[in-house]
DNA sequence: TTCATATCGGACAAAATTTGTCGTATTTTT
DNA sequence: AAAAATACGACAAATTTTGTCCGATATGAA
């Protein structure tokens, strides 16, 4: 119930961990997942979601690794959540229509007033950036 | 991440039901459970809960069932939630610090600033009201 | 040009959580 | 005593999350 993913949280250390850097330099995928005692593999992934959503820059081949696109102040949990995990929502048909189970007596008469605290929910995740959790 | 529960949406299902009757009476688990269309086991389950944390009042035997024990506007999503769910938290090791596995790099950086992420989603949940849902 | 070290990405397996079921006991009205 | 209701723990099924494996592509350096 309202608990966040340990991907999740996993990305956040990662770009924690990138923003830390000193500035030209890349961190690689192994070298984040060593530091967190996260294994290679899942931390890999995640960073190259991460990188799809533009909120890293991935750089191949030797001496590559991943840097920050932007300041931290303009990277958003909101964005990364959504990069990580896609669209946030309270309940599954909240954006997914053909899902909604509105056989169920009610659902939708909670679902009106559910999806306002999400839209708040969200804000906050709006408003917060990577420059806090540094 | 972040998705309410089914038995938390199932939850306000039977308190709007039972919010919506005149109000001496009471409703009884088959009752709600067949309009909502959910199994009886699992609402009764349900009721049991917030009968349990004084948020309805249940009335054994025969001719009993359930009735709100207080005013819709005093009944906040938030004790409904840790009436079913126990309490919110955003990771596992929120309240629970035995479980806090600070092995892991940085974990508990980005787990203070999320803990105030917690209190704002909370918050939010304090304040709104099974009014709302009616 | 070959090798080592990176990222890329899909398919799959394991683990954890959530959801749902079952059985039995207790309470109360008729 | 019977019927209709709540009470509650143990367990099973389903779903979601987490983690692994495999092969592919890219690039710098020996």
């Amino acid at each position: 119930m309202l608990k966040i993913t340990k991907k999740f949280e996993y990305g956040l250390i990662a770009i924690r961990h990138i923003a830390l850097m000193s500035d030209q330099s890349v961190a690689t995928a192994k070298e984040i997942s060593k530091r967190a005692n996260i294994s290679y593999e899942l931390m890999a992934k995640i960073l190259q979601r991460l990188a799809k959503s533009d909120i890293i820059v991935s750089v191949q081949g030797v001496k590559g690794g991943y840097r920050l696109l932007k300041d931290p102040s303009d990277i958003t949990l909101s964005e990364i959540a959504e990069s990580i995990e896609g669209p946030i929502n309270l309940t599954d048909c909240q954006e997914n229509e053909e899902e909604c189970n509105c056989d169920i007596y009610a659902s939708c008469a909670i679902k009106r007033p559910l999806s306002k605290i999400k839209n708040r929910f969200k804000q906050i995740f709006d408003e917060s950036t990577i420059e806090e959790i540094i």
